[in-house]
DNA sequence: TTTGTTATTTGCGCCAGCGCAAAGACGGAT
DNA sequence: ATCCGTCTTTGCGCTGGCGCAAATAACAAA
C-alpha cells in the first residue's frame, strides 16, 4: 500500500517542501519491506539510493576491517538516512543500515534528490541543517568516548534513546526495546559492561530491566549520572 | 595587507565560484590575526562568523564540563572553520578554535554566506560535500576510539597530519610539529601514552622525536601499525 | 652563561573495564 | 509441556592504559 506523499512532510529535509515536489518524490521512490536483522545497504555499496524510514526501526552500524561494530545512530520513523551519497558522486555507504524490527522505508535515487536541490534552496539548507544536527552529535559522542567513563556514556546513550525512541508504558513509565550489544555498541563499551551497570542501576532502582528491554524508572537518576561533575 | 580576493578560490567550498563572488566574500570579510595560544572563538560563543584561515595554523576543541578536551580537527591554510552556524540561527559555536602559531583568518559573516547561498547552489552544494566529508571522518574516528587500541589510534592521528599538515624536510623525511598533549587530545589519549609509544616507535626506527617535532622515518611501518589485522 | 619555563620521558602502582566461560532466564515453535 | 535458540547475568582473572611524581631535556630570556 503506498504511502500518501504528504506524509513526507514529517521529514526534516521536506518540512519546507510544496506538495508538489513531496508527490514528486513519492513517485520517485519505491518502498522497500525489509525483515528483523536485514540490510537496507551495506557498508561500502554504491550510495545510488538514499532511504527515508516510514514503518520500523533501523540502526547504522560501522565495521572495522576486524568486524567490531560500532553503532551510529538508531533510525526511528521519518527520519531519513543513507543521503550522505546524495552530493559526492560515486560515494559508497560508509555504513550498513539494518533493520532492528521489520520494516520499511522509501528508497529515492540520490541522483534525483541532487538535481532537486539545484533548482530549490529551501531543499539544501534543510539538508544541511540536518548535517549539521548530525556532525554536532558525533563531536559530541567522540568526546563522551575520549573523555567520559563508561556508566556516564552509558547513561547518555540510554537518555538519547528514550528522547527518540522511548516508549510511553501504560503506568506513566518509559521503554526501551534494545539489547544489550546494541547498547554496548551505542556506548562505546561491551555487552558485559553494559549488563553490569544496568544491573547496578536495578539495585539502585533507576531502572528495572528485561530481556530486550529496559524500563526507565528514575530518568532524573539517570540525568544525573550522565552531566554530574565527579 | 589584504589578501588578493582570487586566492579565496583555493577553500574548498568556494571552488566553484565566480571571481565575482570571490570578491564579495573577500569585501565582506574581516581580517584578524592572532598569537599562539589565542582563541579566534570560544565553545558556547555565538557563532555570528565564520572563519577562513589565511596563515599560521589552528585546531577545533571541544571541551567537557569538567575541562577535559579533545581536539576535533587541526585547521590549516584556506580551510574554513567555525561554519556550522552558517545554517541554524541562533547557533553557538560547539567548539573552540585555538591558534597553533602566529594566525590570521578571513572572518565573514555567517549571516552572508546563508544569504549567499539562496541564490547559488553551487555553494550549499560545495559546503555541503565538505560536511559530508567531515561526517564521514568523524564517523570513522568515533569507531577507530570505541573499536581500536591506543598504538593504532595515534599511528592513525599521526597519518592524518602527515598527509594534511606534514613538512617535508630537506633530506626527504616529513615533520610534525605537535606537542604530546596535542597528540593525545587527536587520539583520545593521554600525553604519557603518546610518549611511551613515540620512544617504541623511536627504538624500532619508525620515528625520530623532539620537542614538539616528530620526524617520520617510515611511513610505511606506521601504515602498517593503522591497517594490520592483529 | 645562568636561570626560569615548559615539554618530555620513564618508573611505578593501580584499577576500570574487558572477555572467557558457565549458568540462568526468557520466549517462540512444535 | 518441552525443546531450542538467543539473550542475559555474574564470577573470575587479567591487562592496557592511566596518572602521579621525579628526573631530564630543550628552549627563551636576561
Amino acid at each position: 500500500m503506498p504511502i500518501d506523499p504528504l506524509n513526507l512532510r514529517r521529514v526534516s529535509v521536506f518540512q519546507n517542501a510544496t506538495d508538489d515536489d513531496l508527490r514528486l518524490f513519492a513517485k520517485n521512490g519505491i518502498e522497500r519491506s525489509i525483515e528483523e536483522g536485514e540490510y537496507f545497504f551495506f557498508q561500502g555499496d554504491p550510495a545510488i539510493y538514499f532511504y527515508v524510514l516510514i514503518s520500523g526501526r533501523a540502526k547504522l552500524m560501522q565495521a572495522n576491517p576486524s568486524g567490531q561494530q560500532v553503532n551510529l545512530r538508531t533510525i526511528s520513523e521519518w527520519q531519513m538516512f543513507g543521503a550522505l551519497g546524495a552530493v559526492s558522486e560515486e560515494a559508497t555507504y560508509p555504513a550498513s543500515a539494518q533493520a532492528l524490527e521489520h520494516s520499511t522505508a522509501l528508497a529515492i535515487k540520490s541522483a534525483f534528490l541532487k538535481e532537486m536541490m539545484n533548482t530549490r534552496p529551501y531543499l539544501s539548507f534543510d539538508l544541511m541543517k540536518l548535517m549539521t544536527d548530525y556532525i554536532q552529535e558525533m563531536q559530541e559522542r567522540y568526546r563522551e568516548l575520549a573523555t567520559e567513563k563508561v556508566e556516564r556514556r552509558i547513561a547518555r546513550a540510554v537518555l538519547r534513546l528514550t528522547a527518540q525512541m522511548g516508549i510511553k508504558t501504560a503506568d506513566g513509565n518509559i521503554e526501551l526495546a534494545f539489547t544489550r550489544q546494541d547498547m554496548a555498541e551505542m556506548s562505546g563499551t561491551t555487552l558485559y559492561t553494559v549488563s553490569r551497570v544496568l544491573s547496578e542501576w536495578e539495585k539502585r532502582g533507576l531502572v528495572e530491566s528485561g530481556r530486550e528491554r529496559v524500563l526507565i524508572r528514575n530518568p532524573h537518576g539517570l540525568v544525573q549520572i550522565a552531566e554530574e561533575l565527579d
